[in-house]
DNA sequence: TAAAAATTCATCCTTAAGGGTGAATAGAAC
DNA sequence: GTTCTATTCACCCTTAAGGATGAATTTTTA
């Protein structure tokens, strides 16, 4: 089989995270999931030559850095002098920071402890979100939120199609921005509609509001 | 043209009121669009004998009644004795209150200052909500809140079907709860889908939460 | 390593949803 | 008294969505 899906959606990743384990852990994910990892940057001077240098497709931007600039501070750069969707990896926060995060617009943000599949799921909703509209904002689900309340968890790849169901997309759209055929798309839909206990993505999205509350 | 809607949805209210203005008022709008009132209760003694002689199919209480009995009080007897859809009719009050509020299950609540549109809707998603699953109860929306932020606002079979789409039903089951015909439902989503600039039902809800949130 | 789960895709079929046009009726507004 | 809006309905058509079945491949797990 020509693995079309992987040559697509291997995208360079630019990591900037000052703890070692963390970034080969991050890393290691990665590089195992169509994803490429083109650069590990410990603080702001060697995250500003990655991102000349190696030109990367999306960067990982771990908030708190031993550093003069922090990872807000990388992102506004990155906002000004390129088009590149960026997430925020980030442990719970003050207000403050919080607010300072939410002005440079990150496409995505990644809560500490996470694990495999929250951090590919939210990667590969945040690509599609910037590819889709870089202004606004789509309220993205939390998995682990919503497995905790099903009997049978979501896998990966239906947690993403209903996230994009929950923003509105069409399969045809979700189909597009998967890198996958409409007959995939329609099969995760059947799997993640037995185990929401729906028949239509309306439904769906009531249950996903319902599990989002608890 | 044989009026089969009015004579579907005549519907006996009950009004617990004990300002006669208010209750007059709220008699009048009820009057004028295929609902009949059945009675007007000043205060705990004339509603519970309304309730036993004229056997009404739901009953607007106001909470704050000049009688040993409060609204809530009534509701409980409701609760107890019959199986009836009531909705509660409150100024904003303490949280006591609506704790207390909330513990008798209604179908929905009017807030003062009202006007007629939302009242008459209220009425009719409280109705709709208590015929399909008297136990839970399914979220409305406000469409005040959603017309402040429209250019063009939705009417109020508009706003009706929109609700119902939110809760995720389809639409036959709309029909079905409205009393009207399919072809009628398609034409208020897709008028309100131009108000709301969506295209789907889904984008329509995600338009809803959207407006919701200001 | 063998078994189970996840991901991908195809084909076929039925129903739901979306969209266009036209039109009758009733009530409100002017 | 006429115009405007809201509500109702019908007929038509196209596409999207939902559901069933079968199957190949890869990854994970036991």
């Amino acid at each position: 089989m020509p693995d079309l899906m992987k040559s697509t959606s291997e995208i360079k990743i630019l990591i900037v995270e000052d703890e070692p384990i963390i970034a080969r852990n991050i890393s290691m994910y990665l590089d195992n999931n169509d994803f490429k990892v083109s650069g590990i940057a410990y603080d702001d001077e060697e995250a500003f030559a990655e991102l000349k240098n190696n030109t990367p497709d999306a960067v990982i931007l771990d908030i708190n850095l031993n550093s003069p600039s922090d990872g807000i501070d990388i992102a506004a750069f990155i906002n000004k002098n390129f088009h590149l969707p960026f997430l925020f990896l980030t442990s719970y926060s003050d207000r403050e920071t919080i607010q300072r995060a939410k002005l440079v617009e990150p496409s995505g943000y990644i809560v500490k402890p996470f694990n495999e599949r929250t951090l590919l799921a939210s990667l590969e909703i945040a690509l599609s979100n910037f590819a889709q509209r870089s202004n606004q904002q789509a309220p993205e689900l939390k998995m682990d939120k919503i497995n905790r309340h099903l009997l049978s968890p979501l896998t990966e790849r239906e947690y993403i199609v209903v996230n994009h169901i929950y923003n509105g997309k069409t399969n045809n759209q979700v189909a597009a921005a998967m890198f996958v055929s409409l007959n995939t798309i329609k099969v995760h839909i059947k799997n993640a509609y037995l185990k929401l206990d729906a028949s239509s993505r309306t439904m769906a999205v009531v249950r996903l509001r319902e599990l989002m509350k608890k």
